[in-house]
DNA sequence: ACCTCGGTTTGATAATCATCGAACCGAGTC
DNA sequence: GACTCGGTTCGATGATTATCAAACCGAGGT
């Protein structure tokens, strides 16, 4: 069983670049991407409690840049490369190309 | 007559990204491409005190984002859009081109 | 019915950050 | 020297924001 949340607009540009800026949402858009899909909440971050985590998805999905869903009872959350890049061309996917560490 | 300061190394993509995630950087950094060249500070912002200025382009210099140079006693900003993209290719650029308005 | 499991919401706290005015500084000019 | 002009630095203040623990909630499982 899918179930998907309302899909709202992509947000501006300065939402979608605060959102990033974070290293901690970063690091979960990162391994969204890395994942192709939805995937798991648990599985997209570490070192923060749970009520953080879900702190920062919330506004990842406000800003656009992830979708909600819940699968088979469990949430997971979904990098929307698309719907960003078809706003931003290049921003995100730029961003995601960018050597990580330094 | 030319005076450059000390040329630093650009920051990390969390620093280029936090630095351009506020509005008023945002739009001066927009002006400075739209500049093409070294800018007098006074007309890279408005709606901010001189002082406040002063702040977000100390930011935008610790971030590699821009430069400072003085011109004939004057003291100018510049983008530093190549060394940025030669660092993550793309990122400051699809942001220039990302349409503003919203 | 009870319990766990995954996730969200609610306060509350602490830290970061944008903002300003005022003082300061260096280079010109008068 | 005195004065302006462009810019920086220094505190200080207020607003955001990241963080957590605790309470809560819905879905399954037993």
């Amino acid at each position: 069983m899918t179930d998907t949340d309302e899909v709202t607009q992509v947000g501006t540009l300065q939402e979608v670049l605060a959102a990033v800026s974070d290293p901690v949402r970063l690091e979960m858009v990162r391994r969204m991407y890395a994942e192709g899909g939805p995937a798991p909440c648990a599985q997209l971050y570490d070192g923060v409690s749970k009520s953080t985590a879900s702190h920062h998805f919330k506004i990842l999905r406000e800003a656009g840049v992830t979708d909600r869903s819940v699968i088979g009872g469990q949430t997971h959350q979904r990098l929307r490369l698309d719907d960003v890049e078809a706003e931003y061309p290049g921003v995100l996917s730029s961003i995601l190309a960018a050597r990580p560490a330094r």
